[in-house]
RNA sequence: GCCGAGGUGACAGAGUGGCUAAUGUAACCGACUGCAGAUCGGUUUUUCGGGAGUUCGAAUCUCUCCCUCGGCACCA
């Protein structure tokens, strides 16, 4: 079996082989912290978070970068917005974009840099292209990268010609009048005493948006990448740019083998933007579903493709994923009764096609849409099995292994970190819960049923499900 | 202007040359149940934007037409 991705860079589908052996380094670029994260940010660091995780599953050494852009335009005139210091407010919403990560179980990555803490590091880089003069320093202290020094790698991720780009950009408007050429990136700003800077051999300033990932990922990854990861709008000019600094500091090619990048998200068929007003924070979304949800809602489209975002989608994947849940509180169930001798049912076959379905979906450039629907087709059969047989503890708990097996790829199913209110859940005890049933099934025994379903309804309105079987009733608390 | 993605059943969304086109949601019917829930079976679903062609055979390849969406130096 064989993993494949797709790869920006050559637009097609590539057998995935790393640099050296099964080592992987993998960096994913962060977000620039002015501000929460919204559901973009979610969509594409969950994405990645599943792409690492099977890597991971697969056998691979995952070294996973993902920095955090902590000081930029962005956050200097969001600060002078609010009379907020830069590195507080920054300092504010990095810890805001971790505790998001954390509640939406994106693995923490080995690796978080932050631009602030490496600015020594870009200064020798940009001393590095300064030496090699694939980068001059303007009148003003300005440093720009010259890409006529490398003008055969324009275009080689947006698959534009120069002349393209020239045309776009042509109806921007903030064009910077020192640039030798227009198509020139910024390595150093210069700004002025009262604007946060660093001194540097070009005057105070900061440095330009590009450059801290080609640092980074060469400071806690290597000089040539595995995966460079990030959002489809991050190719042009960001990506790019990247490729053009790194390969000219170190001389290597390719800076990274495989790129790839994830699709977007709309807002009921719109655009996300600010202007439309239609933004949503990842903690907004996270007080109204549970992170599973959300997690599971993203992880059921394929990571290249756009997902339109809509509160109806989200009940709908929750409900789609409470039949999983469901199935794994089936087997739980019939574990109490089930016999302890060995007997299989069929569960062993099942378990091992639907382990080969997985990894065959999840080989095809991370297929995460087939392979949630194999897991489905899992699940029916399994409850089938369950209905109509009557499996050993043995067979059913290899299921359950496979749900926690594929779960740690997907990680759909734990809702342990979740942060959204559970709904109309008042406490009661255990054993309160067990004298009522008992009063129920006294009355449902007489054949009472007006007060058999008046607590049944007493207790559903505290958030307990109370579920009559064959073998006598089950409660659960409604999650 | 340049570049890209896509149009599949009620809806969402896989599949990209060959058994009855996954899977989920919804609605309805049936089984189980006193009822409900959960679960299982069935229906909505001979159908893949329109047309032409290649082929023994196409949702899948070619041509053509129509439509939708996105990117082009703020952005995940």
């Amino acid at each position: 079996m064989v993993l494949k991705v797709y790869n920006t860079l050559t637009r097609k589908m590539e057998e995935f082989i790393p640099l050296q052996g099964k080592k992987v380094n993998m960096y994913v670029c962060g977000p620039t912290v002015y501000d929460h994260c919204h559901l973009g940010h979610a969509r594409s660091y969950i994405s990645f978070d599943v792409i690492r995780r099977y890597l991971i599953y697969r056998g691979y050494d995952v070294n996973y970068i993902s920095n955090v852009t902590d000081v930029d335009d962005k956050v200097i005139y969001r600060a002078k917005e609010t009379g907020e210091d830069p590195f507080t407010l920054s300092a504010r919403f990095t810890g805001s974009f971790i505790e998001d990560m954390e509640n939406l179980s994106v693995l923490p990555p080995d690796s978080r840099p932050k631009v602030t803490e490496h600015i020594h590091e870009i200064i020798e880089a940009l001393k590095t292209l300064l030496k090699k003069g694939t980068a001059y320093v303007t009148q003003k202290g300005n440093v720009y990268y010259d890409l006529s020094s490398s003008v055969e790698k324009i275009g080689v991720l947006s698959h534009q010609t120069a002349e393209g780009l020239l045309e776009g950009s042509g109806r921007r408007v903030d064009v910077e009048d020192d640039k030798r050429y227009q198509l020139d990136f910024a390595l150093w700003k210069v700004v002025p005493e009262d604007e946060a800077g660093w001194d540097s051999p070009w005057g105070r300033g900061r440095p330009g948006w590009h450059i801290e990932c080609t640092v980074m990922s060469m400071k806690y990854g290597s000089e040539q990448l595995d995966i460079h990861g990030g959002g489809m709008d991050l190719i042009f000019p960001h990506h790019e740019a990247e490729i053009h600094q790194s390969e000219s500091c170190t001389g290597k090619h390719p800076f990274s083998k495989y790129w790839l990048h994830n699709g977007f998200l709309t807002i009921s068929k719109e655009k996300m933007s600010k202007s439309l007003g239609n933004f949503f924070t990842i903690k907004e979304v996270l007080k109204k579903f549970p992170a599973g949800t959300v997690r599971f809602f993203i992880t059921y489209t394929h990571y290249r493709s756009t997902v339109d975002f809509n509160e109806e989608a989200l009940e709908e994947a929750g409900r789609a994923r409470k039949r999983l849940l469901n199935t794994i509180y089936n087997i739980k169930n019939a574990l109490f009764d089930a016999p302890d001798y060995d007997k299989d049912c069929g569960l062993g076959e099942l378990i091992e096609q639907t382990r080969y379905a997985f990894i065959t979906a999840m080989d095809d450039d991370f297929n995460t849409r087939e392979a949630i629907g194999d897991l489905f087709v899992f699940s029916r059969k399994v409850n089938s099995i369950i209905t109509d047989e009557e499996p050993g503890k043995a067979s059913l708990n290899h299921v359950i292994g496979l749900f926690s097996e594929i779960d740690e790829v997907l990680g759909i199913f734990d809702d342990s970190k979740s942060c959204a209110p559970e709904v109309n859940i008042i406490e009661l005890s255990e054993d309160n819960i067990i004298e009522l049933i008992s009063i129920r099934d006294n009355a449902r025994y007489n054949k009472d049923w007006k007060k058999a379903d008046a607590i049944r309804d007493e207790l559903k309105e505290k958030g307990i499900a109370l579920e009559d079987g064959k073998e006598g009733v089950r409660w659960r608390r409604k999650g």
